[in-house]
DNA sequence: ACTCTGCCTCAAGACGGT
DNA sequence: TGAGGCAGAGT
DNA sequence: ACCGTCC
């Protein structure tokens, strides 16, 4: 996921573009969360003797209950999530899911393993890596923020480039994710560890693209060209190319096709059929919805359907 | 000396009581 | 899965 | 700060 070494990178030629900050500083703010990706992790961290938690029928409740009480501290710190629902992945994206999918049929075999040695800590390493969020997490998390009063928005394809969207689109001050792609994807503004409880002693930093460029010296496309040679998960990069050699390559040469030119191939061997132009155009342009068909209301919560929903249904107390 | 890679390990939510 | 720490090889 | 519980 995301872009490999930016936020290393970011943080040691770019500090200034790194603000540090608290959850109160973003009192009244609209701010686009990555549905999918809270699920994600939703469904990894809230476990019990390594499985995930569940009502009397069975069904997963892991990620309503994150869901749930990280949104309400968010509204009770006045910030104004939308979230955001992963779409069709793009095309350019399969050879990296099939790499997911592999792995997750790997663990799930050791998982098995491990069930059968009575190995419960190889288990509990393993099950999280079986971890795939389905349509229903999805549907039961829209039914959730439907009844909190909390807008969502359907992206037709990645949700990070719709959140970022949104920002450029001017519906949200930032997008609030640890995904540092949500920059390469055009948002002037990122939030990390928004939502990290106080306990977990975690700054909230707060990233700016403008002020990203502006102190690496570089325009808009060159920073796309620099994510990809980071390592996306759209194309290959260039083996022994890292975050020093990177910048030092954009800033001398601007953009892909000049550095191709110049590289010294001995060195540095170029992937075969790179589809890093691809990758560029997925980033600049990325399928997103129109402006005017997102229309996002924060509104009063509906407490009974509320309740009827997560006690009732779900077996919350 | 610097930079990248590979291999390792760990923790990934949120809350409340102690 | 990624992020940080550390060893080792390449530039 | 640590740790058990949530479902």
């Amino acid at each position: 996921m995301g872009i490999h070494n930016l936020a290393k990178l970011i943080a040691d030629q770019a500090p200034a573009a790194i603000k540090e900050g608290e959850m109160a500083n973003y009192f009244g703010r609209k701010i686009a969360v990555d549905a999918s990706m809270s699920i994600y992790q939703f469904l990894i961290a809230v476990r019990q003797n390594g499985e995930n938690l569940t009502n009397d029928s069975g069904e997963t409740t892991s990620h309503l209950m994150g869901m749930f009480y990280r949104t309400i501290r968010m509204i009770e710190n006045g910030i104004k999530p939308v979230y955001v629902f992963d779409g069709k992945p793009p095309q350019m994206k399969s050879k990296e899911l099939e790499k997911r999918l592999e792995r997750r049929t790997e663990a799930e075999a050791e998982m098995t393993k491990a069930a059968d040695a009575g190995d419960e800590e190889a288990f509990d390493k393993f099950a999280r890596r079986t971890v795939k969020v389905t349509r229903e997490h999805n549907e039961d998390c829209k039914r959730l923020l439907k009844l909190m009063g909390i807008p969502y928005v359907d992206a037709p394809t990645e949700a990070e480039a719709q959140c970022a969207a949104l920002v450029k689109q001017g519906k949200v001050y930032g997008v609030g994710t640890e995904d540092m792609d949500a920059l390469t994807f055009g948002a002037d503004v990122l939030v990390r560890h928004l939502t990290f409880s106080e306990a977990r002693k975690m700054p909230i930093r707060e990233y700016s693209l403008s002020k990203v460029l502006q102190n690496l010296g570089i325009n808009f496309e060159e920073f796309t060209d620099l994510c990809i040679l980071l390592g996306c998960d759209y194309c290959d990069s260039i083996k022994g190319i890292g975050q020093k050699r990177a910048l030092d390559l954009i800033k001398q040469y601007r953009n892909i096709e000049t550095i191709i030119k110049h590289i010294d191939k001995k060195k540095y061997s170029v992937p075969e059929d790179w589809a890093y132009e691809q990758a560029r155009l997925l980033f600049k342009e990325p399928e997103v919805l129109p402006a005017d068909t997102t229309d996002l209301k924060w509104t009063e919560p509906d407490e009974q359907g509320l309740v009827t929903y997560m006690v009732n249904e779900k077996g919350f107390s």
